[in-house]
DNA sequence: ATATTATTGCAAATCAGTTGCAATAAGTCA
DNA sequence: TGACTTATTGCAACTGATTTGCAATAATAT
């Protein structure tokens, strides 16, 4: 997936460098607002950590992004490339690691046992990658 | 439940009105650090935030209390009066409701699906109340 | 090339939560 | 009860993450 100018600008946003960059740092994998300024700066490229917050605002917005909260309140954002799925979560080196999950039956349960109407879910899952055990 | 003087007294804790106070504020229903301040000022009482925040973590660790964190990493506390559960949150009001699951085959799936050794995880829902709706 | 305006970077502000420390008060024991 | 020990509290200062205001910059349209 590319960083596309008409998208952007159907919504009148422009393409720019920062944004361009952002993106690029994010095809490697999830990372946090942390992660992502380090980057940029290991890569010599003198974005501020304010537009990394405001650029991934807007990707959020422009759906190009996919923001996941993890313990401790701290989100990671990952390209929204492919559809609804959750996460797990290295609690000793934080790596990430995809889950996909048939959730219709948990979603038809939740739908008996609340009196709520139930717009959205968020799961995560937390343990030890395959080296960290 | 009451909080309990000799339970607190085993672990070296001691009974005080910062702490009455608060769990006697938490029987009402789950709240933020937040919530709890402002009952307590309504109810006149000069408890200070830092005493919030130390007697909550104390009361987790006592496992008096659960911690919840939804959306924004906000954490709301409530008594651990009961099971392992869940919440849908009214992204209107603000109500929460518990929710009751039964997990394992929720469980199972995860654990064939991941390369990960699973230990906790972390699921809410989101949506609107009757009275929201 | 010029004009328009979205975007950026910097500094300052805000916000949630934490820490250090001296004053206070709960529990203990004579 | 009153003195003693030490957990607890409140206050102020601090931290780290995120937000906001604003003037300078740069992307797009004409
Ligand atoms: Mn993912
Ligand atoms: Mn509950
Ligand atoms: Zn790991
Ligand atoms: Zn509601």
């Amino acid at each position: 997936m590319e960083l596309n100018k008409k998208q952007l600008a159907a919504q009148g946003y422009r393409l720019t460098k920062p944004r361009q960059e952002i993106f690029a740092v994010l095809k490697h994998k999830p990372q946090s607002v942390a992660d992502i300024f380090e980057q940029l700066q290991q890569k010599k490229l003198k974005i501020d950590k304010v537009t990394v917050y405001r650029t991934l605002e807007n990707f959020v917005k422009l759906n190009l992004v996919a923001e996941t909260q993890f313990k401790d309140g701290i989100s990671v954002y990952e390209l929204a490339d492919h559809e609804h799925h959750h996460h797990v979560l290295c609690e000793n080196c934080g790596r990430i690691e995809d889950i996909c999950l048939d959730e219709n039956l948990l979603m038809k349960a939740v739908k008996k046992s609340s009196s709520f109407l139930i717009k959205s879910h968020r799961l995560e899952f937390f343990g030890l990658c395959q080296k960290c055990c």
